[in-house]
DNA sequence: TTGTAAGCGTTATCAA
DNA sequence: TTGATAACGCTTACAA
């Protein structure tokens, strides 16, 4: 393992001095074709190896940008991440992945640690409870672009950009196709509360029952099914009581896969003993027994739409904020049973 | 948006030379108590923000490794960056995420890009089908530690790390299981068959075959269940037939889910129609009706222990290569029905 | 067309 | 304890 060969090495090599290595290498006019021959060939039989620190050192472009999740373990996620890298790849943009594990102090760490290195752009999913928008505003007022997805800091939206869908009618949907179906005893189940997403979907569900004249019960309303095996006992008592819901409304998809499985403890089956609204399409909805009816999030979108937006800002468009927001689907299967009279 | 404050700023703040603030920020001995609150404290009112490049630029040091992962809709990619995570948080490092899409060129342009960039190590699973190395060795003779995981390059294992699991056990451990309850005709779905792990689980398919003396039926090896719906379609061929498998094993994620799928749109009922074990222990299997037996994956250690392995290599271990194999898991469910008589 | 020299922000070495 | 200076690898005026 020799040392790394640099622009000098070539330049001596060949005889004439880095700056017209450096042309040459990089296209630039100005250099004799023989010349740009001559230093290609050295280039690769050295095995020469570009630092991109030193270019960004003074071009301050990395081509990278950093994205903020707060779970590795849900679909969604992934799916957006599919959605980020198909915009990035093509523009030669690379991605650095952080992780927050829903912990406001981890997404500060990474949040410093992307600003330091020169990260062009950031799109974020923000995990902070208390509105706590100051670290987002120091990474803006730095010269780094903001992004929010899926999830915003209330009131920020005049201050950055952002991709949602409509949380509230995501939820209301499943309501007003339940409601349809004859449904009026309704629960609905939250992996945690702290979560702006999560917040709207609630709302959503009060809103939308309020208007069909659904009476609310409140201990039909399981709000901590993150909170270890807290929130799928409470789940599990509510269906073993004597009166309980004709149909539960899940609120994203681990939430969708807690309640089948409860359901499935407790030996009720679907849709005849109870009806079932997951959250999030994935292609296992289709694979249960009976298929699950659920709420489709343009995660792919959401993606895609977040990413070229932030580009865009990297690009240096200055036109006003957007906050892009997209529409859910219901996409009906056959896990709501009708309760209409024949 | 006033120019970024570097460690000359604070120096002119504060009347001191660069070198001191820079060692004061650094906590590096040989500066008063006094000073070091003074620059801190200039730093905060600055709003400074360490540039990494530079300092890159000296020590080398970026604290990123590069992952290739070469698809992003396995759940089992999921779990590994989970498990690089947790390894690679603590320890101050973020990595890189390079989604190769299964495309040689595509992994190329992403390998390049990292070397380019200074990752301090790389994880890679790759894709490559003609056994090229080429890259590989360069980035290794560059000084670039790479660990590869899940996947091999075959006869490269005295040359790389690497961490694997037992791909021929984890299926015959299938084979044996199903024939012990009385299994003796056999289906097999796989992806495509260019791909390391996948040909050493038919290899141990037919080994365990043969040990057993199972006879084969080469119509019902389909082994190209990822390209459009060639494969689905030859498996709801083989299902129709007169003279069908008794059960069907699968040798991924997505693989399994297809299975899932045709069977269903077939009608038939599993187990006792056909029986079924799954390839990766996801979530869902448990809430399958029935639940799916399936071939578990330690996911989360290899990520963990190639990280581990892969950032010791950086810190300079320079033992010999390590080529650690994992074991896979049955976890029995209710997909397989028993042919033994009662 | 090619070379010289300065500088990007940081840190290490040496001198004060 | 602090300061001056050089260096990391590359780009870019400007000069030749």
């Amino acid at each position: 393992m020799t040392k790394r060969a640099t622009i000098r090495t070539i330049a001596k090599e060949v005889g004439l001095a880095p700056s017209t290595v450096s042309r040459a290498l990089n296209n630039k006019p100005g250099v004799s074709a023989t010349t740009r021959e001559l230093v290609k060939e050295a280039s690769e039989r050295l095995g020469y190896v570009p630092f991109s620190q030193a270019r960004a050192l003074k071009s301050s472009k990395t081509f990278t940008i950093g994205v903020i999740i707060p779970e590795m373990k849900n679909p969604f996620f992934l799916g957006f991440l599919d959605g980020v890298e198909k915009v990035l790849f093509p523009r030669g943009y690379k991605f650095i992945v952080c992780n927050s594990s829903q912990d406001p102090k981890k997404e500060k760490v990474y949040l410093q640690w992307l600003m330091e290195h020169g990260v062009e752009g950031i799109l974020a999913c923000p995990t902070s409870p208390h509105e706590d928008l100051s670290m987002y505003r120091k990474i803006k007022k730095y010269g780094i672009p903001v992004v929010f997805y899926d999830r915003i800091i209330p009131d920020s939206a005049s201050e950055f950009d952002s991709v949602t869908i409509d949380n509230k009618s995501a939820v209301a949907d499943a309501v007003f196709y339940l409601h349809k179906m004859g449904h009026r005893d309704l629960g609905i189940c939250l992996p945690r509360l702290d979560i702006y997403t999560i917040q709207e979907r609630l709302k959503g569900f009060y809103e939308s029952c309020k208007l069909l004249g659904i009476p609310i019960r409140k201990e039909w309303v399981v709000d901590n099914m993150y909170i270890g095996n807290k929130g799928e006992e409470k789940l599990r008592s509510i269906l073993k009581a004597s009166s309980r819901p004709s149909a539960i409304i899940a609120t994203n998809q681990i939430v969708t896969r807690q309640i089948l499985k409860v359901i499935h403890e407790c030996g009720f089956s679907i849709p005849d003993e109870i009806s079932v609204v997951g959250f999030d399409d994935v292609p296992e909805n289709e694979l249960f027994s009976p298929p699950i009816t659920a709420v489709k999030q343009p995660v792919l979108q959401i993606g895609k739409i977040s990413t070229t937006l932030l580009l865009g800002r990297i690009d240096g468009e200055k036109s006003d904020i957007e906050n892009v927001q997209l529409k859910a689907e219901l996409v009906v299967r056959k896990s709501v049973n009708s309760m209409l009279p024949p």
